[in-house]
DNA sequence: CCTTTTTTGACTATCTTTGACCAATAATAT
DNA sequence: ATATTATTGGTCAAAGATAGTCAAAAAAGG
C-alpha cells in the first residue's frame, strides 16, 4: 500500500483536514519536489483520488504564482447532484428527465428561479437545432458542466 | 495571494471605488514604480482587466503631463444587455468578447457569481466539440437565449 | 502470464513579467 | 514661430513560471 500515489493522497488529505478553510492551495512543482517525483504524478493522484464522485473539486491556474486548489465538498442536497452526474456519464438523459431533475433542485432551493430558467434555456435552446446526431451529446456535456459549476459555487 | 497583475488590478479598482468621479487618472511610470515593475506591466493589466467589454474605458495621453485615465462605464446593465443582444444578431462575438461582457454584468451586480460561471460553462462547454461548423451558431443561439432569460427574470 | 495501476518524461498550453525600441506631446531654447 | 529636448505613454516579442496531456515503460496484483 505504500506507493507514491497513496502517500501523496494521504498528505493532501491531512492538509485538508488541518486547514479550516475547506480547501488548500498547493504548487504542483513544490509538491512533486517534496515527493521526489515528476509533476504529472500529482495530476495522476488528483485524477484518481480527488474526483467529483469522491467529493472533491480541483481548480488550478497556470503561470506566475499559479496554483492547484483542492476543495472538499460538503455533501448534503448535493448527493443527488453527484448521483445525477454519475447517471449522466452512463447514458444520455432525455430532455424531460433533465428538466425534471433541475426542477427538483429548484424546489429544494438549491437553484434560484433565475438559475433554473437559465439552465432550461440551454436545454431548450438546443432544440432549435434540426436533428443533429450530436445534439444529445452536446446537451449532456453542457448539462454536466453546468452541474459541476453548481457543485463548485455552492452558497 | 496575488501576482503582480492582480495586485495592480485590485489597487486600481479600489481607487476607482473610492473616487467619486467615476474615473481615475494615473501616471504609468509612478504606478510601475509603486509596484516595482516595468511600465509595460501596467499596460498588460489594462489590456487584460480593463477592457471595453468588461465595462472600462481607458484613455491616455503621452508627453509632459501625460496620464492614463480609467473610466468605469455606467450604462445600466439592462441597456447594455439590450445593446449586446442587438450586436449578437449581426455577427457572433468571439468567446472572449462574450465572456468579458458577462464579467461586466457580474461586476455591475446584475449577475451572481454562480450565474456568471454557469453561463461561462456553456460558452466553454462547446469547446469540447471538435470543429463543428455549427459550433459558433449554437454558441450564439444559446447565449442569446440565456440573455433573454436575464432580461425576463430581472430582480 | 495477463491485467490493472503507477510512474515517468516529452511535449503542449496558459498566464505573467521584462526589456528594447517606438511615438506623441509639452516645455524650452533660439 | 520653429527647432530641440525632456517627458510621457505604447507595442511587441522574448523569457519565465506554472500547470496539463498523453502515451509508453515499469511495477504490482491476481
Amino acid at each position: 500500500m505504500g506507493n507514491l500515489a497513496n502517500s501523496i493522497e494521504d498528505y493532501l488529505k491531512r492538509l485538508l483536514t488541518l486547514s479550516g478553510a475547506g480547501y488548500i492551495d498547493i504548487k504542483r512543482k513544490e509538491l512533486s519536489n517534496k515527493f521526489s517525483c515528476v509533476p504529472s504524478q500529482v495530476n495522476y493522484v488528483l485524477e484518481t483520488r480527488f474526483t467529483l464522485e469522491k467529493g472533491y473539486l480541483v481548480e488550478s491556474k497556470r503561470g506566475g504564482r499559479g496554483y492547484v486548489r483542492i476543495k472538499k465538498l460538503k455533501l448534503s442536497p448535493r448527493s443527488s447532484l453527484i448521483h445525477f452526474l454519475r447517471e449522466l456519464e452512463g447514458g444520455l438523459p432525455g430532455e424531460e428527465h433533465a428538466k425534471g431533475f433541475l426542477y427538483r433542485l429548484y424546489e429544494d432551493r438549491f437553484l434560484s428561479l433565475r438559475e433554473l430558467r437559465l439552465m432550461e434555456a440551454v436545454l431548450e435552446g438546443l432544440d432549435t437545432l434540426e436533428e443533429n446526431p450530436l445534439k444529445n451529446k452536446i446537451r449532456r456535456d453542457l448539462l454536466r458542466q453546468m452541474l459541476v459549476v453548481l457543485l463548485k459555487f455552492d452558497y
